[in-house]
DNA sequence: TGGATAACTATGGAATATCATGGTTTTTTA
DNA sequence: TAAAAAACCATGATATTCCATAGTTATCCA
């Protein structure tokens, strides 16, 4: 399977819509349907997407916990609950539900953003600020690293 | 077959209709009936509600437990005795009951969510609550899962 | 190789269809 | 026969489809 790779970024008008980028669109598409699948992230303030595959993922992950247990309750109410599944138009485009909007902060611009299996929707500002973020966390992080080995040395 | 995923907010009126979204509905005839068979959660204030499918797995669930065993008789009674069948109109309404609504402390607005093989109505505050708990607890699962799968590796 | 042409992409706007919902009339039934 | 339930109808809002265009990229052929 194809991976998401790169980022764009598209405008969204005031209805919502925004092309999907046809680099990711193509994947979706050659995975099965015209729809993307997503829901807003759990630990990030951005919308996560991807196409037949993920749904798929989901299904198991909730496949494996006993049927009517309280614990698949919960879980699917929070995933299915929380997700669209958004049909991509004649133009390649789709409509982000204001929901979805609310909880990226986005307002007129969007910036897709690959991560192998799936994709992140983001508003072009937080996710600046969440990469310049995220670079000073592995920096922090390698230092430990390599303390760590030097010690085990 | 097709899964029930996001959530839609509608008005209920005085006599308790209420529109099914277009988009259950169209799930629920697919499925063979143009009829939502619901009864009140066990264990939630709320309504719970599927298609024929969800019929059959309710069947079999309590054809696996003991004949005349305790559990089973009780649970057949919670679950059949207290369900109805309600049929669609030709609006795409359904007629909650009184007692469902008292059950799931609902008054002019209904939240149906999403739960893959079935779907739940509830009190749009009281959704919310459920919710905001069901995504904290959805985080702490994904981590157990990633850490199981790391110990596996 | 370079210029022209054709295909595709992103985007805006308008036309159309669908949906949710309130109200009214008819039928049922208690 | 009165009250409740079901079928019917109307309408505004919303979503979906369709069309147009400008910019870009790809293709083709002399």
């Amino acid at each position: 399977m194809e991976p998401f790779v790169s980022s764009f970024q598209n405008k969204i008008d005031k209805k919502g819509r925004v092309s999907v980028p046809a680099a990711f669109r193509s994947i979706v598409v050659a995975n099965g349907l015209n729809q993307i699948f997503c829901y807003s992230a759990l630990d990030v303030p951005a919308v996560e997407a991807g196409g037949k595959p993920l749904l798929t993922k989901i299904y198991q992950l909730l496949e494996d916990l006993p049927p009517y247990s309280e614990e698949r309750d919960i879980l699917s109410t929070a995933l299915f609950g929380g997700s669209e599944n958004l049909k991509i138009d004649n133009d390649g485009r789709i409509i982000l539900p204001e929901a979805m909007r609310e909880h990226a902060k986005i307002t007129d611009h969007v910036t897709f953003v690959g991560m192998g299996d799936k994709f992140r929707i983001w508003s072009p500002q937080i996710f600046e600020e969440y990469m310049a973020e995220a670079r000073i966390k592995a920096i922090s992080h390698r230092k430990l690293f390599a303390d760590a080995h030097k010690k085990s040395m």
